[in-house]
DNA sequence: TGGGTCATGTAACCTGTTACATGATTAG
DNA sequence: CTAATCATGTAACAGGTTACATGACCCA
């Protein structure tokens, strides 16, 4: 249940609508967890449901009404609970569609292997540079996080990702040489 | 469809029992893929449904009665489409819980944060202990796959594994020393 | 006599994905 | 005129998780 979590966690810094959070979502916590807009708008059904968040219909004119979720107290202990409780061991695998084709690659061309490496190698730095643009996008959200400090975490994410996709790179580079020289 | 493909993976290999294969999938993909026993059975209906095996009832006395799955032509050639169809961008996006967490980390004390990432680390370290039995198993299935040199694609994803669980060790120490020093 | 291995599943549930639907306003 | 932005969803499906069920044999 990691996705409550999240928006439950994004709507502690403010209230927002679902649209909002949309966006919120998609340009923070997007790099390590994914959501569809269409799940986020059932789950903040589903979390009203549990008390969590409370929501209140805006009226405008010349735009569609929208309806903005808050945070109630019971949702706050939650997020809480949630923090400090154990991760499970299983949360920290790996899932890899990647890795297993590699695994299976016996089954083909030497030549398609590499290719496939070379594809991901490619993904990796597109992965990598867009990390690099998260500096900015938090500078334009730290005012909305209350206190400054917490921002910190949010860099030690992006350093999460930017030492993983090197390593990722590095890899692909030994593994290409290792394949080439095998032949 | 990954779960399927993976099966579809050991099945060419040659063929197995759901228990049989219940175990080679842990013994090999279970680094980056995770399936429950349950799953196994339900997709491998799935895929006779899919005309991708056949299954035979093999009687046995003293023991249960088992049925053993063979790749039909039509599961060989989706096998190979599948190796060769590119990869969606979306699969080699991170998911983690754990990195999560640490985004929302401001929201409690300085202690459980560094907490979580010391058993972040010794997770990492048990994952990585695990992998390097790796090779004993490889040795073991070797004689199963019948070209030798496919088990050098098994290695190689062993050996991301281990670049992995390194370069989370190494941003973890770094991460607790910031952490320690923003104090 | 208790736990591990052998062997196969069902049922309910939760989560995530894909496709679709609507419709006004505004900027280039 | 056309694409983007604003704004909220539903429905169907696919895939993964959890809990439960059965029962014999074998070894310590």
């Amino acid at each position: 249940m990691s996705l409550k979590h999240g928006l439950l966690g994004l709507l502690n810094y403010g209230s927002m609508t679902g649209y909002e959070l949309d966006k919120a979502f998609k340009d923070s916590l997007n790099f390590f967890w994914q959501a569809q807009t269409s799940q986020i708008y059932r789950e903040l059904n589903a979390m009203e449901k549990l008390g969590w968040l409370t929501s209140e219909v805006i009226f405008q004119t010349n735009k569609p009404n929208k309806k903005q979720y808050s945070i109630t107290p019971v949702g706050r202990s939650e997020l809480k609970n949630w923090l400090n409780k154990d991760i499970p061991d299983n949360e920290f695998q790996i899932r890899s569609v990647f890795l297993m084709k590699l695994f299976f690659s016996g089954e083909r061309s030497f030549d398609e292997s590499v290719i496939m490496l070379k594809n991901y190698k490619n993904n990796c730095m597109d992965a990598m540079a867009s990390l690099y643009g998260t500096n900015s996008l938090i500078e334009l959200y730290q005012p909305y996080v209350d206190k400054t400090h917490k921002a910190v975490y949010w860099k030690l994410t992006a350093d999460f990702g930017k030492s993983y996709f090197k390593m990722c790179l590095d890899w692909a580079d030994r593994t290409i040489k290792t394949l080439e020289e095998s032949l």
